[in-house]
DNA sequence: AGCAATTAGTCAATCGTTTGACTAAATTGG
DNA sequence: CCAATTTAGTCAAACGATTGACTAATTGCT
């Protein structure tokens, strides 16, 4: 006997099967005699009854078991956070989370929801490693949320960062220190991340008074170190007035810091620099610290699962579509009021180092 | 009606249920004409009619899911290899995983056992965020494998990196390029990892006649950049003979280019350095990229997974206890032949970096 | 023709849990 | 004292899939 069945209690007390359900689902109080119920309580607990949700829930016709489709959202450092949150809300709600790693396709996708279909999963939550379009299959289950990704078709309860006015942030720290000079780097291909991140960095040269900023604006194709080593020196050899590069995330940024360090530029005392993600091994590991913007990974999991168990429970009182969710700023020290570039301009060589003169 | 079941097709095909379960299950062909079974197949292919597994398995009395409990697999950069490696085993198998968090206590892994228990789950797999020991409760379910951690009680299938052998790698990298002076910077709690680690490192002292190991070990209550900054340039100051650095983790490496950076001291020119973990955002990213050696995450979690199955299905003919896994080593640029200290001292300031006299 | 064997199915029990319908005994009210 | 109510339970069907036991009709063989 690998497990105690009702069946068991139920003998080893000398009652019916029925009854110990009741009791034991806290139903028995107008069918069971105090002493009986305590009776049954004992002996379950002795041989260790546990229910067997697969029964339950065959009888209830409705399990507790939410499906997750992840799309590299373990394999991503820090994605993680997202898919911690989920089971663990999932967990809380007294809810099991179905994992399954699918690729990016309608066809990967469609053959996951058959496998969770066939495991009568209530609901699903499909996320993406990085804020991502999602082409669904034409067949799609019901109670479907998404998670720092967007479908191409449907309307779905969807958790993304708030590019836009998350990235606002560190640039603001830009244009309140008094940087007038900002370089952006940032990737080519136009996520919605980009797009966000872009159009914040257009608004926020608006508002802070930056020069031109679509000359100042260095697109690579990979978001790397490397690629951010190479566009820093880039930027900085042919534009010498920038006192401040906007990076479009934490990898980017610490390619500009080798740069800067090569040319012997400190980091804040002549460019300040500012990146995205908070990926910690690099914004915390880096010297100084990276002022940047933390991905809300955690709250999009938690946040999806929380409204997915409302969806299924049908408590979705206001059936939110896109929700925009704000990364939190996280000031470290690569930022600082910019060089006085009347009295200190850039030279590159090994005098750099003696060249800092800042301002007060 | 939300799926199909055997009775809908069964209905709708004008047979009963009977005939269709085994027709379905391949089983049909002494049961059953070959037109009749044609005709099932359409309509249930029409119905989108699937298997109810919650059905099937209380009714075989065994499920086809695992449980993995996770402690912090999923939260911490690279470890989510684990995690996706045993999801994407366990399925090639027509396997499930329930994946649940838990802490690192008794208390939180009992809970989660409890819950496993409650879903059938057939086996159970423990794994760590880093290779470290379980306590576990005083009743374990049957089927249990280890990735990444060690219990402290029982003998069960168990999948660790080798540490040994693994940091002996980057080691003998050091050995072979004829360095002589190597300094290590190492955790100071006693790690499974670190005992590992460090008697590769004398032992690698003994081999390649490394001078005095033990007064060159340092010890960081944190394997963090920062402290990896720190020893590194205790180190160099209090001993300037040491021309390669190896550290713990690349967290300490990128710690270690800091310093040696900011020492002027050329990486690997004039002080060669290699790490443990390749976390490709620091390995790959840092300038030299970074030596260092791969941890199976991966195959821990895909190897683990495999035995696990083997077990539930008693097809487990070698009975294997520990298995260590041995890392990659990922040669990238941080690592030259030693600086020839008759010629090219190394000084600290602005001149250093004319100081480079490299070995030919 | 008569019997056995094969073909093409159906029947019914079972897994463990839930719950509405039922019942026997005890208690209460008038 | 007896009818009505309450108490303390039991019974049985159902969820969907599986499978050994059964059966009716056809075919094969002599």
């Amino acid at each position: 006997m690998i497990q105690a069945t009702l069946a068991d209690v139920a003998k080893a007390t000398g009652v019916s099967v029925s009854l110990v359900s009741l009791v034991l689902a806290g139903k028995g109080a107008k069918r069971c005699s105090a002493a009986t119920e305590e009776r049954i309580r004992k002996v379950a607990k002795e041989l260790g009854y546990r229910t067997n949700r697969l029964a339950r829930s065959l009888k209830e016709q409705q399990t507790r078991t939410l499906g997750m489709l992840s799309i590299e959202v373990a394999t991503t450092p820090y994605a993680g956070q997202l898919l911690s949150a989920a089971q663990k809300t999932a967990r809380s709600h007294d809810y099991e989370l179905l994992f399954v790693e699918v690729e990016n396709n309608p066809k990967s996708i469609e053959e996951a929801f058959g496998l969770l279909g066939e495991h009568q999963v209530v609901g699903t939550l499909i996320a993406a490693y990085f804020h991502s379009p999602i082409k669904l299959p034409r067949l799609v289950p019901r109670n479907l949320v998404f998670a720092n990704c967007i479908p191409n078709k449907g309307s779905y309860p969807t958790f993304i960062p708030a590019e836009y006015s998350s990235y606002m942030q560190s640039l603001k720290v830009l244009g309140i220190a008094g940087h007038k000079n900002v370089g952006l780097i940032i990737d080519e291909v136009e996520w919605p991340a980009v797009v966000g991140r872009t159009k914040s960095f257009f608004d926020a040269a608006q508002n802070f008074g930056w020069v031109i900023p679509n000359e100042r604006i260095y697109k690579v194709p990979d978001t790397t170190s490397e690629n951010g080593y190479r566009a820093t020196l880039e930027m900085i050899l042919r534009d010498p007035q920038i006192t401040a590069i906007a990076c479009y995330n934490d990898p980017l940024a610490m390619g500009a810091y080798q740069a800067l360090l090569e040319l012997k530029i400190s980091i804040p005392e002549q460019v300040s620099v500012v990146g995205f993600d908070d990926l910690e091994l690099i914004s915390g590991g880096l010297r100084p610290g990276l002022t940047t913007v933390r991905l809300p990974h955690y709250q999009m999991g938690r946040e999806a699962v929380e409204k997915l168990i409302d969806i299924c429970e049908d408590r979705d009182e206001n059936p939110t579509k896109v929700v925009e969710i704000q990364g939190e700023l996280v000031v470290r020290d690569s930022v600082s009021v910019p060089r006085n570039s009347a009295t200190s301009k850039l030279t590159f060589g090994s005098s750099a180092m003696s060249n800092q003169e800042e301002d007060k």
